[in-house]
DNA sequence: GTATGTG
DNA sequence: CACATACAACGCTGA
DNA sequence: TCAGCG
């Protein structure tokens, strides 16, 4: 049984004030609740569960039962367990007492969290079900008599509320060079006595009035950062930041904040003015950067804008990492550090962690290393000035800027041994380029070793005699280059090779990452509307399916299969008698024909005029059922505009020999060589051995040139690995290799639409996956008529989103 | 499943 | 009346 | 050129 033990402040919660309210539960069970950081809906709730501390945001509301003493709460790692109130949430200005209450009669699914707070029209699902990111709780006994329990919404709470802060937090310390964050950024520090300021003794500094005009210093772009130096002034590494150029100027109390281009914002800018105004000295020109800083800590040019066009100026920070003029002296002649230093205990009284105005730190070394950083927290990139510099009114090479690469992910094409390291040293690299893989180094770092036996369990098994790409080194073990890694890198070598690379997961990634909520397309009203004849006639043996269970099947597929069928000419599949060797095709009008199914008119092939059918509503789709309709295939574009295809797709069919791990290999490679060329790959089971790779297109061309350019594609995967893949219908030559058939992607061709049911026993469906998914289906006929749809209820379409990720398939020649 | 053709 | 039949169609392949 | 194939 889990522990809920009282928080006793073993991080610094310093901004948060004193406890207002404590609730001390039975059974040595504690928690403490701050009414700190209550927006107008929620209370802020910390608890420490089983030593890790837990952050929740509880929604004020009319306290139903004051006198409720006891709530269930369940977690994803906590078992039901219960917190006895002694007390109750603090009275005060949200009303105290325990809090929302929901009669558990009257479920439904909870709309956002903040609007039914709105109005007070609460709404929850199950018990102990994670709802958008947060728990319910539950109020253990209901009333006596009463049949109803009563439930606590508890929201995780986001700890990235604040600015200044999280980018503090969360930057883990480097272990590379020692580099804490505390160097990046300034400790959160108290505000100090203002030390003597003397810039005039510093060397360099004139003495004159202050200039009203500066330009800005710029950095010259390079690479790599700097190497460390062999003489004695070292390079100074500060982080890039992603913002405006400012230069402030401060006389008299009063601050100007300058542009690069000279305009003067100081109004924009009005929380920094102010806060520049309070810079305890007479006269300072203080260079640096205006930023957003968003909840991530990172600091992204595109929230500046949104923050200015909203003139929200309150969200603004400025860096400030130079200074030029400090109380009649100038310092563009002092060397950098010392104007650094100076910078620093002149803002020292006005820097907090949270002020407007935070120094810009740097650290010395390895500019590399702190690229590195940089780049795992997606920031920027750095820039690497010279020590002793001085300040020089234009682009300079004593002032470097070096950009962050972001994370991208690399196909694994072998590994090294190492006894010390448990089998596995470090993986080789490479990358899709134009359909061909070029190799691009090893990544060593970045494995615990239960990572590292996750990789030599899946690498293991696919490990290959030859390597599988030109260039690779002979020390690796080669594999089948079928999974892919995400790695982290400070840049590139002039051969491509990466430096500075990080393992950071082996990952397909999930490519729609934020599932859409189901959408309902079929009413109960659709539902109540079909009728079915002859519901226990069995499909296919006296033990199979019935006409019943297809049609249940489509009814509970329904809102997550016909977005891939609305609109698109169908083809179906019809085994009216449920005997295995009496199906047939049906494409055109058919007499009996539900009216609510759609009919289009267009020319075959021989410029005949036919109608055809196409799925037009949800009635017409469900009515299907009832015709002994079993599978739906599409082609792969919408009547609307029929000669330009949308989707292409490569139907993968394994020859003799050829297993279902080999299939599930074969679509990583053909989705990589894909990936290669700027198409996004889905992937499907075809309903049989075979896989589907899908890939969404913008519909520019017309069949013709999409049919030769599919097969040019297909053919060139087929030639990148002879002895895996054909591209040739020949019927002998498919022995132990796939065939990549490309020949659905005519005009008329179809494909077996995504959920459609197979005519075969058992009913199996082709059925829409995650490429990661894919690695954890053994027998694809599993995914059936009874088994997927309780899947699809829990996980979704992971199509949802297909369309979004339509590229320009580029045109092909005739 | 339905309409139609055929003996 | 019983019974049979239609209900798709593209490009490639090898003969 | 055509039957066969997916």
């Amino acid at each position: 049984m889990a522990q809920l033990t009282t928080y006793r402040g073993k991080r610094d919660f310093s901004r948060t004030p004193e406890p207002e309210g404590r609730v001390d539960g039975g059974e040595g069970n504690r928690f403490v609740v701050h009414k700190h950081g209550a927006t107008s809906l929620h209370y802020d709730l910390r608890l420490e569960m089983d030593g890790v501390l837990k952050s929740w945001a509880v929604p004020k509301g009319p306290s139903l039962n004051p006198d409720d003493k006891r709530l269930a709460i369940q977690t994803e790692d906590h078992p039901l367990d219960y917190i006895d109130f002694e007390g109750v949430i603090p009275e005060g200005e949200y009303g105290g007492g325990p809090m929302i209450v929901w009669d558990a009669g009257t479920w439904a699914p909870m709309g956002d969290i903040e609007e039914s707070f709105r109005s007070g029209d609460f709404k929850f699902r199950l018990a102990g079900e994670k709802l958008k990111g947060g728990w319910m709780l539950k109020r253990l006994k209901p009333k006596p008599g009463e049949d109803k329990v009563n439930w606590l919404f508890f929201k995780e709470h986001d700890p990235a509320a604040s600015t200044t802060e999280n980018i503090l937090e969360s930057r883990p310390e480097s272990v590379k060079s020692g580099l804490t964050i505390e160097q990046l950024q300034p400790a959160p520090q108290k505000p100090r006595k203002p030390v003597k300021l003397e810039p005039g003794k510093l060397k360099g500094a004139r003495e004159m009035p202050m200039p009203d005009k500066i330009q800005p210093q710029l950095a010259t772009a390079t690479a790599d950062p700097p190497p460390i130096p062999g003489d004695r002034t070292p390079w100074l590494h500060e982080i890039k930041f992603d913002g405006y150029r400012t230069i402030a100027f401060i006389e008299d109390r009063q601050a100007r904040l300058i542009t690069r281009s000279g305009l003067d914002w100081s109004d924009r800018y009005k929380r920094l003015t102010n806060t520049f105004a309070q810079v305890p000295c007479r006269q300072a020109i203080i260079d640096g950067e205006v930023v957003v800083v968003d909840s991530q800590g990172v600091t992204t040019f595109a929230a500046l804008q949104d923050a200015l066009a909203e003139s929200r100026s309150h969200d603004l920070t400025f860096f400030a990492f130079d200074l030029l003029y400090l109380d009649g002296y100038d310092l563009q002649n002092v060397a950098l550090r010392d104007r650094k230093d100076l910078l620093r205990d002149l803002l020292a009284p006005i820097v907090s962690s949270k002020s407007a105005i935070q120094y810009s730190d740097h650290v010395e070394g390895e500019g590399s290393d702190l690229l590195g950083l940089v780049t795992e927290k997606h920031l920027e990139g750095i820039v690497s000035k010279r020590a002793d510099a001085r300040y020089e009114q234009t682009r300079s090479t004593t002032w470097l800027k070096t950009k962050a690469r972001r994370a991208e992910d690399f196909v694994i094409v072998g590994y090294t041994r190492s006894e010390a390291a448990g089998g596995l040293g470090a993986l080789g690299l490479g990358e899709w380029v134009d359909g061909t893989l070029e190799y691009r180094g090893k990544v060593g770092t970045g494995f615990d070793a239960p990572t590292l036996d996750l990789l030599l369990s899946r690498l293991q098994p696919i490990e290959l005699e030859r390597a599988p790409l030109p260039r690779a080194p002979k020390e690796l073990v080669y594999v089948e280059p079928v999974y892919s890694a995400r790695i982290h890198y400070a840049n590139r070598t002039n051969d491509g090779s990466l430096r500075h690379a990080v393992y950071k997961g082996l990952i397909e990634p999930e490519r729609p990452t934020n599932r859409p909520e189901r959408r309902r397309l079929i009413s109960d009203a659709d539902l109540a509307s079909v009728s079915i004849t002859n519901p226990t006639r069995r499909l296919f043996g006296d033990d199979g399916p019935t006409k019943l269970d297809l049609a249940v099947y489509y009814g509970l597929v329904g809102d997550f299969m016909l977005p891939h069928l609305f609109g698109r000419p169908v083809t179906l599949v019809r085994s009216p008698s449920g005997k295995a060797d009496d199906i047939f095709y049906q494409r055109h009008p058919f007499s009996g024909m539900p009216k609510s199914v759609g009919v289009f008119d267009a020319v075959n092939s021989d410029s005949e005029a036919r109608q055809y059918l196409s799925v037009e509503d949800p009635k017409g789709y469900l009515a299907l059922a009832q015709f002994g309709v079993i599978e739906f295939h599409t082609w792969g574009c919408h009547h609307a505009d029929l000669e330009r295809p949308d989707r292409i797709v490569f139907d993968l069919d394994p020859g003799e020999g050829i297993t279902w791990r080999n299939i599930v290999a074969g679509a990583r490679r053909v989705r990589g060589a894909l990936e290669g060329i700027g198409l996004n790959a889905f992937v499907k089971t075809s309903g049989g051995k075979g896989l589907h790779v899908v890939v969404p297109i913008k519909p520019h061309h017309d069949w013709k040139s999409i049919h030769k350019a599919t097969g040019a594609m297909a053919q060139a995967i087929a030639a990148g690995d002879r002895d895996t893949f054909i591209a040739n219908m020949s019927r002998e030559k498919r022995k132990n290799r796939i065939f990549i058939d490309f020949h659905r992607n005519a005009r008329g061709a179809t494909a077996a639409a995504p959920y459609s049911l197979r005519a075969r026993p058992g009913l199996p469906a082709s059925t829409p996956l995650n490429w990661n998914q894919l690695e954890s289906i053994d027998a694809p006929e599993d995914l059936n008529y009874s088994s997927l749809p309780q899947i699809l209820n829990s996980s979704g379409d992971p199509w949802a989103e297909i369309d979004e990720y339509a590229s320009d398939l580029q045109a092909v020649g005739p």
